[in-house]
DNA sequence: ATGTTC
């Protein structure tokens, strides 16, 4: 294989406005990497896996340089990632992963980002399309009154403070228990849908004052909840081993997180972490870089307030799930397990982990324990890895590659690849090519809506402006996003889907 | 992403 190392200089942006040049080689058909160069304080290389048009379009912001400033942090191991769907995020890029080592490296808060664990969670039916179309406007109502969505909404449940702190705490085992879903929900979830490095007293009043009243609701920017059909089968076995067997069935797809509980966790432990920086005494290039090291107290009570938003993320999911079976439930006249609405599998998009990991370019059988930062990454683990649940550890992970409105979304599978190349991670959507402004200008809420009627999707949304701001040609390519991941073998195709219904925050 | 500017 031809793996040509033409070098050419790539301008990046940075936070200091000079135009910082780097050296990008291609060291494969998708891979590519700006090595290290330590005089400027680089820590280790970037690689960054991409076809030519999402490169080109990574080079015109600052997408590049973030990863490159992440890799100045302490104790960074190996190489930071950037994937298909990189974008420029707080400080760190959106579609990015960095290593850092357990016990001299550091823990960032812009490693995970403002939704803690925003993510996506995939339930099958046994419907077909064609038994759902009739129906099709009933069901996205149904579902629109029954799951608060917008900015700000509440109104699904209202916790009092010893619920809100068993949610913190148990995250989806609490919802089980209290009669949202059943127990095997539980087997399909990342973590099992409890982080159990958790502590609700390391939460603000502040959050969990946010967090009481909005558990079950969507909220808005890019998150959704979709009817889809299953557009096509790539990976036959896998498909069906998670539920999916035929062409034109019918499954529903949400994308949301952690709403402003979490927010409001990142907010808090940012300033902590800033506030402390000159006790650490770390330099680093971007103070949206903020981070502390393992160990200390801020680093761990951060840890420990993000578990607890984990949990809060896949209750939330749950809560949902439960209300979306209930609508099917009312507009077919038969109970969800009739409809055999299972849960594929929920994965979390941002979030930061204890795993193990190969952290040697020459020697991957070495691995060492290291704190993953995935921001806007899916883990991807592979067939056989002890964090794949049992129904699936024949055949790997699945892993919710959500498109932007209107448009496909993927199903893959965790591949061995992942863990020596990526951290066993891979993409997460589309990710923004647009502003939400210029996409307001671009794409008015009506030219939106009808679009999506002419292509037989019904829509229903909480803000006009959203659903301008979300137009799927402000996104990349999602079909590109999944080809790359494919191609390089860290996660590969299983199946495609696309929406018949959308409901938008 | 977000009680869309603490």
């Amino acid at each position: 294989m031809s793996s040509s190392r033409a070098s050419s200089e790539i301008a990046t942006r940075t936070n200091s406005r000079t135009v910082e040049k780097y050296p990008l080689s291609r060291v494969g058909p998708f891979e590519f990497r700006i090595e290290r160069d330590a005089r400027k304080g680089m820590r280790a290389p970037v690689t960054i896996y991409s076809n030519d048009a999402l490169i080109a379009k990574m080079q015109t912001d600052r997408t590049i340089g973030q990863a490159v400033n992440v890799t100045h942090l302490p104790g960074v191991q190996k190489h930071v990632i950037v994937l298909p769907d990189g974008h420029e995020g707080y400080g760190f890029p959106i579609g990015g992963v960095a290593a850092t080592d357990f016990e001299t490296g550091v823990i960032s808060p812009g490693g995970v980002g403002y939704d803690i664990n925003c993510g996506v969670r995939l339930i099958r039916t046994h419907l077909t399309e064609k038994e759902v179309r009739p129906k099709l406007k009933e069901l996205i109502h149904e579902i629109f009154r029954s799951v608060p969505s917008g900015l700000g909404n509440t109104g699904a449940l209202n916790l009092s403070s010893g619920q809100l702190d068993l949610v913190l705490s148990e995250g989806v085992k609490w919802a089980v228990d209290s009669g949202y879903g059943v127990q095997k929900d539980l087997e399909f979830c990342e973590e099992n849908g409890t982080m159990k490095h958790s502590d609700p007293s390391k939460v603000s009043n502040e959050a969990k004052k946010r967090g009481a009243v909005s558990l079950g609701t969507l909220g808005s920017g890019n998150h959704f909840l979709e009817i889809e059909t299953v557009n096509n089968i790539f990976d036959d076995e896998a498909a069906k081993v998670f539920g999916i067997s035929e062409r034109n069935q019918v499954c529903v797809l949400m994308h949301t997180g952690s709403r402003g509980l979490g927010h409001q966790v990142c907010s808090d432990y940012l300033r902590i972490v800033e506030a402390a920086a000159h006790i650490f005494n770390i330099s680093l290039p971007d103070r949206e870089l903020a981070c502390a090291p393992a160990g200390s107290r801020e680093a761990e009570n951060y840890r420990l307030a993000m578990g607890s938003a984990l949990n809060y993320a896949w209750t939330n999911r749950q809560i949902i799930t439960h209300n979306v079976r209930r609508a099917f439930e009312r507009v077919f006249g038969s109970s969800f397990s009739d409809l055999e609405m299972d849960l594929v599998y929920d994965v979390a998009h941002n979030i930061c982990k204890v795993e193990e990991h190969s952290v040697d370019f020459d020697n991957p059988a070495k691995k060492k324990k290291v704190f993953v930062h995935r921001k806007g990454a899916t883990r991807a683990f592979p067939k056989g890895n002890p964090a794949v649940t049992l129904q699936y550890r024949n055949v790997g992970q699945p892993v919710l590659i959500p498109g932007s409105m209107g448009t496909a979304s993927w199903v893959l599978l965790g591949q061995e690849a992942s863990m020596d190349r990526s951290f066993g991670s891979t993409a997460h959507g589309a990710g923004r090519n647009m502003s939400r402004g210029a996409a307001i200008r671009t794409y008015p809420y009506e030219s939106v809506r009808q679009d999506l009627q002419s292509r037989g999707i019904i829509l229903e949304a909480a803000s006009k402006k959203g659903v301008a701001e979300e137009a799927p040609g402000a996104y990349k390519d999602v079909d590109a996003v999944a080809d790359v991941s494919h191609n390089v073998g860290i996660a590969t195709k299983v199946v495609r889907l696309t929406p018949i219904g959308v409901v938008k925050g």
